[in-house]
RNA sequence: GGUCUCGUGGCCGAGCGGCUAGGCAGUGGUCUGCAAAACCAUCUACAUCGGUUCGAAUCCGAUCGAGACCUCCA
């Protein structure tokens, strides 16, 4: 088996399959995005970041890729019944603000935190309002199907009909239509719709609402689940290769997605679907109203009640990766705390392996083996289904003999170390994104280091200790860690 | 109420029929003027009760417990 054949856990199916591309070597991603009317909270970024990662390990493969992740900017609704406030709209009037300031406001907040985590940014970032017009053709197109009905100026998928022609709805989430109708609640303002379960297409804008646009129904606003369909079919096609976005998602979201997308082109639109699972904090789901959740930002400066520190993206982005994308990860002061000791290390082996001038010596068999094997074992772990928990502990292990080496001697061969340095440093920057933390590290710091740590080699030499100690304190104290060696002394800048 | 998922050592978290996951913490050494870092060695596991099997954290059933979705959410 060729360890970079990549197998998908496909939430559709249920099970692990082989991921074949569309058009061979270029992969196409449609990744739900968030809607931007407050700030991200840090369960978005889990899912941003391992899709991330996903996008980040077909491109080190050598895939063509296309990462699609929209801004939801309108037509999301505060509750799903297809009544109620858009969350934009709501927020807006909240604050007094045009719709726009709110969408400008949360999405450079969005960008500004991804960029944190050192996301790459996706190569198309489709806006809601800026494809209205693909969306109204987009439900002509189902209304010219007879998947759809107008009432009232207000357009509806018809899910009964779309049952009665050999379709399934709840493919996807593993619910029927008896499920759905016994769960579904009376809610007010559904007198629109034929049946409870059908959802919005296209909803009429009363006098109050601030956002609307024209359409052959009269003036609304297009319902939630369309734009991803009309954007994702645009710029990827009808089929496109892997859908992603959170667990929560799958219904009703993806569900309607799948609907849509069939409804107007009679065919399932996607060929992968990839859902991520839930971050929780302290065991429980994050929540607003309880208070139980934490910003991104209050992570980064520590001025969360949940936190007795404060932690770098990059050791949160790490310490996402240590836990597989599809369990339920928790979030603790205690786990990040010892994330970042380990974060620590695995960075540390980093810029020596980075950095080694290797010289070929002796050769250990066994031990060049070894480094082999744990560097395929890289590819085998990412390309099962992005287990990124089983990558880190091969590269933890790796750690363990680059130290072993570095305080012995290197008895690996000269082809050897470079697969070593271009599959652990590979993973490390290009895959996983971490990055040292190191901040403001110019070369007038680092001079300025070497240049006191030569004084304390002096002092040292001259047995004055009062004054090599008190020196290693102090940059302690400021952040620069030092680690004596047999005959040179290193050190790390710590944020 | 309906539909699912999960219960792993002090903590986090992989594995999902036989082979040490890994990280953090702990313990004992080595190195060092002392530290730090690093190295070597080492201790704690698979919720409970049954069943299948030569063999089960891993499959099946029951029980208890936790969580998610069905309602805005990544």
């Amino acid at each position: 088996m060729n360890n970079k054949e990549i197998y998908i856990n496909n939430t559709l199916t249920g099970k692990k399959e082989k991921f074949k591309p569309i058009t061979e070597n270029f992969v196409g991603i449609y990744v739900c995005g968030p809607t931007v009317y407050s700030e991200v909270h840090l369960g978005n970024c889990r899912t941003f970041v391992f899709f991330d990662t996903l996008v980040r390990y077909f491109h080190f493969l050598g895939y063509k890729v296309r990462y699609v992740r929209n801004i939801t900017d309108v037509g999301h609704l505060v509750n799903d019944a297809d009544e109620g406030e858009d969350k934009i709209a709501k927020k807006a009037k909240l604050e007094q603000l045009e719709p726009m300031e709110i969408v400008q406001k949360y999405t450079l907040n969005f960008h500004e935190v991804m960029h944190s985590f050192n996301t790459l940014p996706p190569d198309i970032e489709p806006t809601a309002t800026g494809h209205i017009n693909e969306q109204i053709s987009m439900v002509e197109k189902i209304l010219k199907n007879g998947f759809a009905y107008e009432v009232n100026g207000s357009v509806y998928f018809d899910v009964k009909k779309f049952l009665e022609s050999g379709n399934d709805y709840g493919e996807l989430s593993g619910r029927n239509i008896e499920d759905l109708l016994a769960g579904s609640r009376d809610l007010d303002g559904q007198q629109d719709k034929k049946s409870p379960q059908d959802f919005a297409l296209w909803k009429n804008a009363d006098d109050s609402h601030i956002m609307k646009w024209d359409s052959p129904w009269g003036v609304g606003f297009p319902g939630w689940h369309l734009e991803c369909s009309a954007m994702s079919s645009k710029y990827l096609g009808n089929k496109f290769d892997i859908h992603g976005g959170g667990m929560d998602l799958k219904f009703p979201h993806h569900e309607c997605e799948i609907a849509q997308a069939k409804g107007a082109n009679h065919e399932h639109p996607v060929n992968y679907w990839v859902h991520s699972n839930m971050l929780t904090l302290n065991g429980k789901r994050m929540s607003k109203s309880t208070g139980n959740t934490i910003l991104p930002f209050e992570l980064f400066t520590g001025s969360s009640s949940h936190l007795t520190k404060s932690f770098s993206p990059s050791v949160v982005r790490f310490f996402m990766l240590q836990a597989h994308y599809s369990g339920v990860l928790d979030f603790s002061n205690e786990a990040l705390i010892a994330s970042e000791k380990g974060f620590r290390k695995l960075m540390n082996a980093f810029d020596l392996i980075k950095h080694h001038d290797f010289v070929e010596q002796h050769i250990d068999e066994q031990q060049n083996s070894k480094v082999e094997s744990l560097c395929s074992s890289c590819f085998t772990f990412m390309s099962d289904d992005f287990n990124t928990p089983k990558v880190i502990a091969s590269l933890f292990e790796l750690v363990s003999i680059v130290n072993h080496f570095n305080s012995t001697s290197w008895s690996i061969s000269n082809s050897t170390f470079e697969l070593l340095q271009k599959t652990f440093c590979g993973f490390i920057e290009e895959v996983l994104g971490l990055e040292n933390e190191i901040t403001g590290n110019s070369s007038l710091t680092n001079q300025l280091i070497e240049l006191v740590l030569e004084l304390r080699k002096d002092a040292k030499a001259n047995k004055n200790y009062q004054i090599s100690d008190k020196i290693r304190d102090e940059l302690v104290k400021i952040g620069v860690e030092i680690k004596d060696g047999k005959d040179t002394t290193s050190y790390t800048i710590k944020n």
